[in-house]
Parts: C-alpha cells; sequence; structure tokens
DNA sequence: TCAATACCATTTGTGTACGAACGAAAATGA
DNA sequence: TCATTTTCGTTCGTACACAAATGGTATTGA
C-alpha cells in the first residue's frame, strides 16, 4: 500500500486544537456559569436588556444589531423579554414598520440588581487566567469581531 | 435625587467588553466560516466524524465525552451522521445498552476530503491575527476548557 | 409620479445545546 | 446474593442561530 497524503493529513488533524472547537468549549462553560449565577435569564436576554436599557426605546431589528443578534433571534428574544414583563413593544407612529422596544420599570430593575453578576460571570468565566491573560484574550477575541 | 450605586454599575456596563458576547460573536465568525467553506456538513458533525475516524468504533456517549457533546446533542448529531449514511451503528455483544458506532467507506472519504479545508477553516476563522497573536489565542482558550 | 431599492418584522425549517427525567442494563459493595 | 449506584441511550422542553421566503412600509432617484 502506497502512502496516502490524504491519511497522513487525516491523521494530523487534531480537533482539541482548532479554533472552532476551543470557542465552542469556552462558550459552554460560559453558559454554564451564566445559567448557575443568574438562573431565569439566559446569557442573550441579559445581554438584549442591557443594550436597551442603555439605548432607551429602539427598534427591535436595531436592538438585534447592537447585540449581534439575526432579525430571527432577536424576535425570540424580544418576545421572551416581552412575556416576562421585562420589556415592552409600542407601535412607532412615524414608521408603522417599526415595533419600538422599550424596558419596563421591572426589566430596569432586574438589569440593574443583575449588572454585578454579570461582571461576575465574566471574570468566573476567565478565573483559570491571570489579569494580563485575561486582558490578552479580550483584545483578542474584538479582533476576531 | 440622590446617587444611586446600582444605576452607576448598570451605566458602566459595557456588553462588548464580556468574554461572553466576544465568544458568541467569535463563534459566529467561525460557523459563517466553515458552512461557507464546508457545505452540507456542520462543524459539530464534522467533529464527531472526525474523532470517530481517529477513535474506531465507539460508543455514542463516549463520542460525545471525546467532542464536548452532551448525551442528548451527540444523539442528534449521530442520528444526522446515520441518516446520511456517513456512520453506522452496531449492537455492542458485550454490553446491551451500548450501539457501537463506526464511520463507513463514504464517510472516511469525507472525512478524508475535508480535513484540508477544516484546516484552513481555522486559519481563515483567525485572519485577522498574526501568528503570534493565533498561538496565544488558542492556549487562551485552551486554558477555559 | 412611479419604479427600484432598501428596510422592517415575521414565519418556517434545520441544527445545535442543555437540563431533566426515564427504563434498561451493568458495575459495585456489603 | 441483594441493594445501591452508575452508565447508556432516549425523549421532552426550552433557547439560540441562521437561511430563506413573505409582506408591509419607507426612501430614492429617474
Amino acid at each position: 500500500m502506497h502512502y496516502d497524503f490524504a491519511d497522513a493529513r487525516a491523521a494530523s488533524y487534531r480537533l482539541d486544537e482548532q479554533v472552532g472547537f476551543l470557542l465552542r468549549r469556552a462558550s459552554q462553560r460560559h453558559l454554564a456559569i451564566f445559567a448557575q449565577r443568574l438562573p431565569g435569564l439566559t446569557a442573550t436576554q441579559f445581554a438584549a436588556l442591557a443594550k436597551l436599557c442603555q439605548l432607551g426605546p429602539t427598534s427591535q431589528n436595531a436592538l438585534g444589531r447592537a447585540t449581534a443578534m439575526d432579525a430571527a433571534t432577536i424576535k425570540g428574544v424580544a418576545d421572551r423579554l416581552r412575556a416576562r414583563g421585562l420589556v415592552e413593544a409600542r407601535p412607532d407612529p412615524d414608521d408603522r414598520r417599526r415595533h419600538y422596544l422599550s424596558v419596563t420599570d421591572e426589566g430596569r430593575a432586574l438589569y440593574e440588581a443583575s449588572a454585578i453578576a454579570a461582571v461576575e460571570i465574566s471574570t468566573e468565566t476567565m478565573a483559570p487566567l491571570s489579569a494580563s491573560e485575561r486582558e490578552a484574550l479580550l483584545a483578542l477575541l474584538a479582533k476576531l469581531g
């Protein structure tokens, strides 16, 4: 049997050295920590809530862009936040395509009560890293945006 | 109105500096590149296929552990790989709970034909980074496992 | 004015991803 | 031997994430 380049290539493929795999594992770690520290609110839901608090009334798609979510994704997230009374939607009188989303008092209260935990979740996720390593990781990930 | 610590905290929360958000965005970037370069096979499916090629016949849950997938998740992935004829399942005579998974000839051929692209996807995902930055990122992400 | 274009929200379908619970089967220990 | 515990595969429910298609609305530019 002759030496097969495809075999050599395939044998040398190391899953645990691929970015995609490592990103997936790191995300799993983060989501597990988030669910434990802030149960009842997912990471994406918190991201949307936080952005909406800071931006003020915003259209649904615009909020999606601000939080790196697809139009179809932000819809589901917004629906769940509305169902829980954290966010409310009103039609835009100037543009009948738009639904303005805004945070309710309850939503703002939950956001403010959760902000500390949210930051702690970030540091806990990166707990295996030193302070300078954490900085480096954030800078490197930001470059991939 | 008195100075409110919660307000200050909430105002200083920066979504785009949180690991979770950056990890999500980096994963989106990676998955988009993967889907473009290797259409018809998802990143998770390829990971399972690759591991199974390297491990040889393996039980479903064991393959899940090797690829960092939940038992419920690996089941769906394995089902789709089996439906496409890339993987086949056989009962383990020694342990009647087990289904041994193994790669078909077609599955192995697809894996070997895709291995180059898989590595290129990794480097393309990290294209905005220099060689040393890529090394650093992989090392930092590995520490979070 | 009218047509092309862009944007908004929604729906459908597929594929992860996890928790929780289940029955069957195996391994362990007293 | 018997009871406890663990493992294996499965199912259900919830929540992202994206592609693609739809229909409504606004903007623009000829």
